[in-house]
DNA sequence: TCAGCTTACGGCTCACGTAACAATA
DNA sequence: TATTGTTACGTGAGCCGTAAGCTGA
């Protein structure tokens, strides 16, 4: 076995089953790539792919396993390289972060700027996805970290690390008969329209779970993804707003108003990911840090927390 | 890169940093063995060993992280070929368990019993070890499986299963005065010599710190790695023993008597742990599942534990 | 008939082994 | 001087690419 055989399995695998994708991708012909499946699967004795045909058209029970050591086996060499790079260039490399566009939009904003300050000849990638996809692209080595608040913690191939609690705020424009109230509830809430994330972002699993548990129904007239395309209905008068407690910036927010719900709703933990077999390059060390030392600087509405 | 110079990297770390030795273990020539190196250190850009002239004599810190991603990269190299192994064949093939001499006597023979009318063509090879070294060959898969109570859990690279509880009896010959007493205390215990297990093995840094904790300090006139020595000393009236309940036997013991102790000391638990980047073949996790089923029958002095 | 995988074959790279050389105890 | 590691070089295995063959949609 080599390494070059569980390269192509991976560009296979990552490739929809088509060897001839993975060969472009790998800068290969086909045939090559053809040739390394033969080899890895005659020296293992099975078939790691299911052929209709000849064509191939998913993993076999064994194979699923296979490709997964596969991953770890190049990840583990890979780090090995990146300890070489370390060694010899401290300050040029490249850091790619995945982060949600909340994330990415109200809390990387400062930590980048530190960090290009820091190392200026570094490549700063910012990857947006949703949780799901995060996790994925840690897992694959598509980023180098990944940053958001669910999924993550969970999977067993990642480290993650604890950074900061947040909770919700409602934002509303001033006119709203609800900032009239002096406390808001889960009741109350539910006699407005509501605007806020889409399942899967942001705690929106938590957020429903709150009201599911005291048997209510809110009336969600519009999700998003984005904090900022949940402002702009909340600025048109679709309902009042319901964002993550860092998302509201008072500079740039100041048509609207806010309201802490914390006393609403289970406060979340925002995580670092990366994966397990990965050596973190010392300047990739360091971004966590900046990233857990700006977000501890966040108290007024949050709660930083240290490494778990 | 490629797993062969891993394999070479390796094979020079485990023998003393001896390349000649390296690649006798090998099957390879010096010179093939020292290309290897050469090449991998020129691809990664660093020395990977320190150099006395052009001899070898230890790893630089650089060299000290690459070959802990090396190992884990063979070992996950290693998994792909097992599974491979376990679609082909299923009863052939071989089991390496590592364990302390209590486990192997005490503790294992029925399983190995039932395992090997199970899989009679497996080769069962028993290594045994201090709890230390029973760590040390999991990690660099000189066993397939450790079976001990010190030591394992704590490792960051072994995935450890806790198994069975246990506690202390202790035991005398019949004409013992302190058999006469209806309650054993530690003070008790003070007052005779007492033969038990050296440090490292088999519970005796908490034995220890039971007596520590209660200020009071017993006279330990001979230590042991094994519970037999223990029986033996024990025999020509040396004292008193005090070993793990699971190693007194009825029907060879019977010239000894025996009391529980479990009132005086902290349970114990007994744990299986493997290397974490280790695929267990199909005949490897049923030996932890008949273990399990074993040692759940051992109800009488022990209280078995499910999966952590 | 085309897209996609496999097989055959030639060329080239690279790694092993032999052997000479260098250096250390 | 014996042991051990490095360097030089020839040979052979193995991998890539070209090209032809095969197979199912």
């Amino acid at each position: 076995m080599n390494l070059k055989q569980l390269t192509s399995l991976i560009a296979v695998a990552e490739n929809n089953f088509s060897i001839s994708h993975a060969a472009e991708q790998l800068h290969m012909v086909q045939s090559a790539v053809s040739q390394q499946i033969s080899r890895l699967e005659e020296e293992i004795g099975t078939q790691i792919f299911i052929r209709k045909g000849k064509r191939l058209s998913g993993l076999s029970p064994a194979g699923e396993e296979i490709v997964h050591y596969a991953y770890r086996a190049i990840a583990n060499t890979n780090s090995i390289l990146e300890i070489g790079r370390d060694q010899i260039n401290q300050v040029e490399g490249k850091l790619r972060i995945g982060a949600t566009h909340t994330q990415a939009q109200y809390i990387l904003p400062p930590v980048i700027k530190a960090f290009s300050q820091e190392y200026p000849n570094i490549e700063l990638q910012i990857h947006q996805g949703s949780p799901k996809q995060l996790v994925n692209k840690a897992i694959h080595d598509e980023v180098d970290l990944s940053i958001c608040t669910e999924a993550l913690g969970e999977h067993p191939d990642l480290v993650s690390i604890s950074s900061y609690r947040w909770n919700r705020v409602l934002i509303a424009r001033p006119d709203h008969p609800i900032l009239n109230l002096s406390l808001i509830t889960l009741e109350q809430l539910c006699k407005h329209p509501i605007v806020t994330y889409v399942y899967g972002f942001t705690g929106r699993e938590v957020f429903s779970d709150a009201f599911k548990q005291a048997l209510l129904k809110p009336k969600i007239v519009l999700s998003a993804a984005d904090t900022d395309v949940i402002k702009t209905y909340v600025r048109n008068g679709m309902g009042i707003g319901i964002i993550a407690s860092m998302a509201y910036k008072k500079q740039h927010d100041s048509d609207l108003v806010f309201r802490d719900l914390s006393h609403l709703f289970p406060w979340e933990t925002t995580k670092i990911a990366y994966q397990k077999d990965k050596y973190l390059r010392i300047h990739q060390q360091r971004f966590i840090e900046l990233f857990q030392l700006t977000v501890s600087d966040l108290k007024a509405v949050s709660k930083p927390l240290g490494y778990q």
